[in-house]
Formats: C-alpha cells, structure tokens, sequence
DNA sequence: TTTATTGTTGATTGACGAGTCAATAAACTT
DNA sequence: AAGTTTATTGACTCGTCAATCAACAATAAA
C-alpha cells in the first residue's frame, strides 16, 4: 500500500474530518478515533501526522479561516466601489462553503477552544482584524468618522447571526443574514 | 454533622460552583469532582442530589437564564414608555451580574451544550423567544411594521456582544456594548 | 543489495472520570 | 427503643481515550 506522498493528502483528510466530525457532533468532544476513522486511517496514522489532537484542532481552524478569508478576496476582487466591496464581504461572509451547518459548529467550538488555547486564540483574533479592516475599508468613504464603530457593530452582528445559526432548524439561509446585515448597514449610512 | 434540610442549600451551591467552574475553564470539560470540591463537598454528594452531570448542567443554566429573567424583569417595572423599556432591557442584559466573565463564558458553553442536548436548546430558545417579545412590545410602537427585522437584528447584535466579550481581555465594558446596541436603535428609529 | 526513509497499524499503556455502593451518623417519628 | 428518613463519604467499577511502541511493508538512495 505505502505510496509516497501521501503526507498532504493524508493531512487534508484528517483536516476535513475534524471539521466535520466536530461540526456533526456539536462539541470538541470527539474522539481521535472518531476523526481519524472518517478519513479512513487508524488512530495511530493520525498521530504520526498531527503530534496530538490540539495540533489537529489548530489545523482545523486554520483551514477554515483560510477558506474564508480565499472567498472573502475572490469576492472583494470582483466587486467594485465600497458599497460593493461591503456587500461582498457580507456575501462572502454567509456563503454557502462558509454558512453550512459543520462549519458553523465547528466555530462556535473554535470560539470555545480560544478560551483555553492561546493559539486558537490568536487565530480568531486574526479574524476579526480581518473582518474589521475589510469592512473599515468600505465604510471610510460612506461613514467618515463613524465608520469605525459601524464596523464594529456590523462585525458583532456578523458574529451574532453564526451564533443563532447554531440553534436554527432547517437549513441554513445565508441569504436572509445578508438582508439582515445589509438592512444594518443601510440605515448606518443613511443617518 | 447531618443536619437537616441541606438539600436546598447543597443544590445552590453546586449549582453555583458549575457556573463558576464552567467560567473559570472556559469549556464544558469540567468534572464532577471539581464542581464538589468548589462546592464544598464529595463527588458522591453531588451525584446524590443531581442525579447526572447532564442534570447539574442544566439546573445551571435554568439559574443563569432565572437570573437575567429577573433583572429584565426589575428593569422593566422601572421603565416608562417604550424607548426607556428598551433602554431598560439592553442595561440589564450587559448589566454586571449578566456581563460578569463566568456568566459570559458559562453561556457561550451553555451553547454548544444547546447542540447536543435537546433540553438545553429548549432552554436557549425560551430565553431567544423572551428576548424578542421583550424587544418587540418596545419597538412596535416605535418602528411599526418594521419592529419585527429590528428585533431580530437588535437580538442577534446582542447575542454577537456576548460573544465578542469572550474573546476580549480586561474587564468587562456592559457601558460600551449598551451604547453598540442603543446606537443600532437609534439609527434604525431614525429612518 | 544493503540502507535509509516513508507509510501504516494492532496492541498496549497510563491516566482519568462518571456513576454506584456500602457503610456511618445524625436527626425525626412512632 | 426501634425504625425511618436524610446527609455524607471513601472506595470501587467500568469504560474511555490520548498517546506510544514495536513491527511490518514498500519505495528510494547508496
């Protein structure tokens, strides 16, 4: 069976499937078993690849930001003045790969490991500064000096609507978040 | 030592060191041996009253969600005319009991517990339907039509302050996630 | 063809934790 | 005084799980 370089592969899959297997069960309480069985290895190949479940949760939560952060610049390189980039973060920001129930789950839990973990700390950390400059960008031109607290404002409620996605039932509806930030957004800069 | 009539008193003291433990952790990964020793007693003991982890869990989370109840509540006799209602259930909800680290983080677990446990989504839904019907009776007057969107906006920027507090270091700022809350009704009855 | 490197797993270790049990003791009841 | 209920705990069971290890297999390098 040994092939070469399988090191990527075999990692991406681990990747993959502690996001799912975390967003399904709703909790960091999953089992290296558990994830590495999804991704069709034993539990041993996942610790010759990950040094330990902490590690693979980092990697995890990387790959998500990374996600996001590819289709919040996709977005941002099509759209064109600042109420277009803003309404393209948002639409980034409730899309499809990003609003899907394992990925929502599986960063309310992140949310929860960057109480405990420094590192995961610092990457949550990293997104919100992201989130915050992105926006900022859009709004200096349309709030002028309030920009600054709208965005805050906007990136609480961005945060808030993942946070009530969590308990919803039915699939999820990145449009309707989108009309709620928009509907935000609008009359911010309409005062 | 037995005396009688303990059970009142041993069940709020768990009840209290959960909360404090949960907060202090950061994470639901909280023993029962640490919750009895914060509390004063055996594990045994604990077990002996709560019948289950998953029970003490939940006892907790119907004090926190009692406990803001009865803030809004006080707050709300206090107020006169909408716009102080809603003044009033903004306060309370970031007031110092509410806003306190512990509480913040125990609610934050209290939600990836609300996915696994169906009890614990009751209970998290209670509080949302709560919340809105208390923001609704305010704006209804006000925002007319619309009262319903702003609700459900004003509840998910709530939602999403709480969850920015986590993350946050220093002391908790309930002044500074009162004026976020009220700058978003106030912009939003200015239109 | 020996030797190193990479891939892979079953079995094991070591620790920890929820929940149970048996036993003890004080207080109320009859 | 005997019996019942409430309070309380140390010790134990039983299961789980992260992490390690020893061994084996295949490919590449020497």
């Amino acid at each position: 069976m040994p092939k070469l370089g399988m090191e990527p592969i075999r990692k991406a899959a681990l990747v993959k499937a502690t996001i799912t297997e975390i967003g399904r069960q709703g909790s960091l309480d999953v089992t290296v078993g558990q994830i590495a069985k999804r991704a069709g290895m034993s539990t041993a190949l996942a610790h010759h690849y990950f040094g330990s479940k902490e590690d693979l949760f980092l990697a995890a939560m990387r790959h998500i930001l990374t996600l996001y952060g590819a289709e919040v610049r996709g977005a941002l390189a099509l759209a064109d003045g600042p109420e277009a980039r803003l309404h393209a973060v948002l639409v980034a920001s409730f899309s499809p790969m990003n609003f899907r129930r394992e990925a929502v789950g599986a960063w309310l839990n992140f949310w929860v490991l960057a109480q405990t973990v420094p590192q995961a700390r610092r990457l949550l950390a990293i997104y919100q500064r992201r989130l915050r400059s992105n926006l900022l960008a859009g709004l200096r031109p349309l709030a002028g000096a309030r920009a600054g607290a709208v965005a805050d404002g906007l990136g609480a409620l961005i945060d808030g609507l993942y946070l009530r996605e969590v308990l919803k039932s039915g699939p999820p509806d990145g449009r309707a978040a989108v009309a709620v930030a928009m509907d935000y957004l609008r009359v911010q800069l309409a005062v």
